[in-house]
DNA sequence: CTCTCCCGCCACCCG
DNA sequence: CGGGTGGCGGGAGAG
């Protein structure tokens, strides 16, 4: 019970805010009825860990309160702020009053701009009292609090997948405490979530938290009633009159049965009371209603893309209003509200559609389109993908990547900074234990993909060319019009990239926002025993929209037919688009990029977007304890790597709270490593000698993200590499989850990412974060900004036994690529150097004629394993795996455990 | 200028 | 009647 104030006192100060609990929590309690509920206080999930915590928790210090992570870390960095800012924030927190008078001028925001805090903070202490005309000039900007950037920092703090058996309530007013904003914002991220089930109330001023597991059946269920309502002729109509708002008739448009009342039962609210408003009443009229009716307008559109005046006027039909500009105008306001939480969710994009009227302000849903055969499930998309394969770009960096990755083995955590979504993973203290078997390092790649897309969509030619396809396939389907992708000025908007759902390869059907459990290596059992619940949850991989598939060795197969056999037309499709021919269109910038991409000229002007901030970046957290000090502050305060708490950073119970502080910790580094004066080299391939299973090298998960990546592939070693010799656990990254991200075909140019798994000795430097372990390179020249990780010791040694039966070209070549590179340091790659490659096409190529390394026989039988999906449940081997790896994790939560090592 | 959409007034409900 | 909800639209930031 107590544990609701926790967030603002123990901020401020930990002790007040003990005393002050109790006399809160007293007032509350009678105010409302809510606050008892312990569980609400563990947004992030409540695990076994937990109640220990909470129990042991005598000191509410931001670092040890489990409850409120992201609170936390605003707080480290809110503090510092003007004596009397935090004064008034003591104030605030402890009276309610006071609070509201208090944001009402305005001195609550500067909570909100967490990503300037940190910085904002070291001014104001030097400006002193002044500090509140600084504060004034470094107001949040509009953009950092915007409801979208504020919804995901709500969606941070809560598991997408949460188990089955933890149940989070969710307190209004603590969040919005928390959040730094009204609890009036809160109501429009909530009511958005609840439109999709993702939320329901639960009490006066509280919800409940179901996370995703339902989406596809709530999707479902909005695609048959948006079909039911024709929404799609509403749609084609509206676009075919392509009336301006003042011309905009409503006898015009055909009505297809009012949904009103029906609708809501339809929606079937586990609320009863939702379906009792009558038509046209406020509830009709709510934002829960009218998300759905958008998201629908999604499902049923061919495109997938609806423009905000087509849904505006289709709302306002239905709402049976009388259609006047002034309701057009608040009905747009109301969809962009709506549209900034779904953006969040990663269920769609800001694109901007271009008629003869001009650009209009559209969406396109990124989300799963086909969930009607499987419920958020994972499936088997290696079909679908390895026609992918084939494209040529693609097929270059493929090539590259798997030459890496045979050569090198295994990676780890690919991360990303910025806007993107950081992936954490979770990882037993002291991984490089082979000896010890059962156990298994935890992957979070949850919201990773949504990271990637981002930055990256937004870069890629290849979503450009792809939506004038889809235009001009759309042909006479209601949205006929040329599609531009853009960021929105919506922060969340831009976030949101994804050029992978445009290809129906990609074709979300398969998206797995699910969680996938993949023990990649052993862990040692003692690990286990010090945090038995953390593997649980930790062992899992959250992939949402992502396809996911292993791939065994060498995925030069992976056009393999065989494979691809039940490959679906959607596949087929794919490649037209990456070589899509720009059509020339009023877009100039497509046109722009498209060039310089083709010419593999560094597109500067691209970086200079967005993506160059965010470079992706291998996480190796180290000890938890210390990451954890600087984690809070840094994750939050740097405004690039900010987004890592931002995004969906929510593991998948508190316990991985640590985890996924280490992980923002290392997120933040790895932004951080962008910076040249961070090249300590000190860290020397000879440490990772994966000599020892190459093998299991050889599997990896393939993680195609279509929503989330956003053309990013992710590969994820099959198997830890069994460096273990390595330092002491301490000194170790806590994980190592070897992946290796890929660009899409689509993506063109794209940075190559992987780590090894391997340990690698922290770097010297001091004042460098600890967990430096992964190197990451930042290609800058990249257009893409692409960035290049790798581990120093994986990518130096290319002695490395690791591919028993490597490939021979790549012996002679490999070194060109990174090694050198990674000698001096693991930092910043160096246009010069091979790997920087303006052109990574031109490298890739070089990589590509020699042969797969790995040996088939092992692939295939890997195969075999690995493409099973793990939603299907019927891979007996999953099961198994399961069972022992993470009892904890329930059903619902899909995991695709890959064999450890491989053919060992 | 248009697009976005924050902000918060104040009506609607519910207990 | 008080307080939780949340519709609504003015108005301003961003582009």
């Amino acid at each position: 019970m107590e544990v609701n104030c926790l967030t603002l006192k123990d901020l401020i100060n930990p002790k007040q805010a003990r005393l002050e609990l109790a006399i809160e929590d007293g007032e509350n309690a009678q105010k409302e009825n809510i606050f008892v509920d312990r569980s609400r206080m563990a947004p992030k999930t409540p695990i076994k860990n937990e109640p220990i915590d909470l129990s042991k928790q005598k000191i509410f210090t931001p670092e040890r309160n489990p409850i409120t992570p992201v609170k936390l870390v605003d707080r480290q960095q809110t503090e510092p702020w003007t004596p009397t800012a935090n004064l008034k924030m003591l104030i605030s927190a402890a009276s309610p009053d006071i609070r509201d008078r208090e944001k009402k001028k305005g001195l609550f925001r500067p909570i909100e701009n967490k990503d300037d805090v940190f910085t904002d903070s070291l001014q104001l202490d030097i400006v002193g009292d002044s500090a509140v005309d600084e504060f004034e000039k470094q107001r949040p900007s509009r953009k950092q609090k915007s409801l979208g950037l504020l919804c995901q920092k709500f969606l941070a703090r809560y598991p997408s997948y949460p188990l089955s058996t933890e149940k989070t309530t969710i307190s209004l007013d603590e969040v919005a405490v928390s959040l730094g904003v009204e609890r009036r914002r809160i109501y429009d991220i909530v009511n958005v979530l609840e439109s999709l089930h993702l939320v329901s109330r639960v009490a006066k001023n509280q919800y409940g938290w179901h996370g995703r597991h339902s989406l596809p059946k709530t999707l479902r269920t909005l695609q048959r009633l948006g079909e039911e309502q024709k929404y799609e002729e509403q749609m084609a109509h509206l676009q075919q009159k392509e009336l301006d708002l003042m011309d905009y008739k409503f006898g015009e448009h055909r009505k297809n049965g009012y949904p009103d009342s029906q609708d809501q039962q339809l929606l079937d609210f586990s609320e009863p009371d939702y379906s009792s408003s009558s038509a046209n009443s406020r509830k009709d009229k709510s934002l829960r209603i009218m998300s759905q009716k958008f998201v629908m307008l999604f499902l049923v559109s061919k495109t997938k893309i609806v423009t905000l005046d087509v849904a505006a006027k289709i709302l306002i039909e239905e709402s049976q209003d009388t259609p006047d500009h002034s309701k057009f105008k608040t009905k747009v306001r109301r969809l962009y509200d709506i549209a900034n939480v779904l953006t969040s969710l990663a269920l769609i994009k800001k694109v901007h559609v271009t008629e003869e009227r001009g650009r209009k302000p559209a969406f396109k849903w990124i989300g799963p389109v086909d969930f009607s055969s499987s419920d958020d499930e994972l499936v088997d998309v290696s079909a679908s993908v390895l026609p992918e394969l084939k494209r040529e770009t693609y097929g270059k960096i493929q090539v590259c990547a798997r030459q890496r990755l045979t050569r090198y083995g295994s990676f780890n955590t690919v991360q990303t900074s910025e806007r993107m979504e950081r992936k954490v993973i979770s990882e037993p203290s002291s991984p490089y234990r082979k000896e010890q078997g059962s156990g298994g390092y935890s992957l979070e790649i949850g919201s990773l993909a949504a990271v990637y897309r981002q930055k990256i969509e937004d870069n890629s030619h290849e979503s450009t060319s792809v939506s004038k396809r889809v235009v001009s396939t759309a042909g006479s389907s209601e949205t006929g019009f040329p599609v531009d992708s853009e960021y929105c000025v919506n922060p969340l908007a831009h976030q949101v990239f994804s050029v992978a759902q445009d290809l129906p390869t990609f074709s979300m059907q398969n998206s797995l926002n699910g969680q996938v459990g993949i023990p990649l290596a052993p862990v040692s059992s003692d690990v286990e025993s010090m945090k038995p619940p953390l593997l649980a949850g930790q062992s899992l991989v959250y992939v949402p929209s992502t396809s996911l598939f292993m791939l065994c060795a060498s995925l030069r197969e992976g056009p393999s037919p065989e494979s691809g056999s039940e490959g679906d037309g959607r596949s087929s499709e794919i490649p037209a688009t990456a070589e899509l021919s720009l059509t020339p269109s009023s877009q100039k910038r497509l046109c722009e990029d498209k060039k310089s991409w083709e010419e593999h000229e560094p597109a500067t002007k691209r970086q200079s977007r967005e993506l160059e901030d965010s470079p992706l970046s291998l996480v190796l957290p180290k000890k938890p304890s210390d990451s954890i000090e600087f984690a809070p502050g840094k994750s939050m305060g740097n405004r690039g790597s900010a987004s890592l708490e931002d995004t969906h950073v929510h593991g998948p119970h508190p316990a991985a709270e640590e985890v996924s502080g280490n992980a923002t910790a290392n997120c933040f580094v790895s932004s951080e490593c962008e910076n040249p004066s961070r090249n300590t080299d000190t860290e020397k391939p000879s440490k990772g000698n994966e000599s020892t299973k190459e093998a299991s090298l050889l599997q990896y998960l393939y993680v195609q993200s279509p929503a989330g990546l956003n053309g990013f592939h992710a590969l994820l070693s099959g198997s830890q590499t069994p460096h273990s010799v390595g330092p002491p656990s301490g000194q170790l990254p806590s994980f190592s989850v070897p992946c290796m991200v890929l660009p899409s075909p689509t993506m063109g140019p794209f940075p190559v990412v992987y780590s090894p798994a391997m340990p690698v000795p922290i770097s010297s430097a001091p004042g460098t974060l600890p967990n430096t372990g992964p190197v990451n390179f930042s290609l800058p020249g990249l257009g893409s900004a692409a960035h290049l990780l790798i581990s120093p010791a994986a990518m130096i040694n290319p002695k490395s036994s690791t591919l028993p039966s490597a490939d021979p070209q790549f012996q002679g070549q490999p070194s060109l690529h990174l090694s050198p590179v990674m000698a001096r340091s693991h930092n910043v790659i160096q246009p010069e150097s091979p790997v920087y490659i303006g052109h990574p096409a031109s490298v890739v190529k070089l990589q590509q004629s020699p042969v797969p390394v790995t040996p088939k026989s092992m692939r295939r039988t890997h195969r075999e394993t690995f493409f099973k999906t793990p939603g299907s449940l019927g891979d007996p081997v999953l099961r198994s795996r399961e069972r022992n790896q993470s009892r904890n994790t329930s059903s619902a939560q899909r995991r695709l455990e890959i064999p450890s090592s491989g053919p060992d």
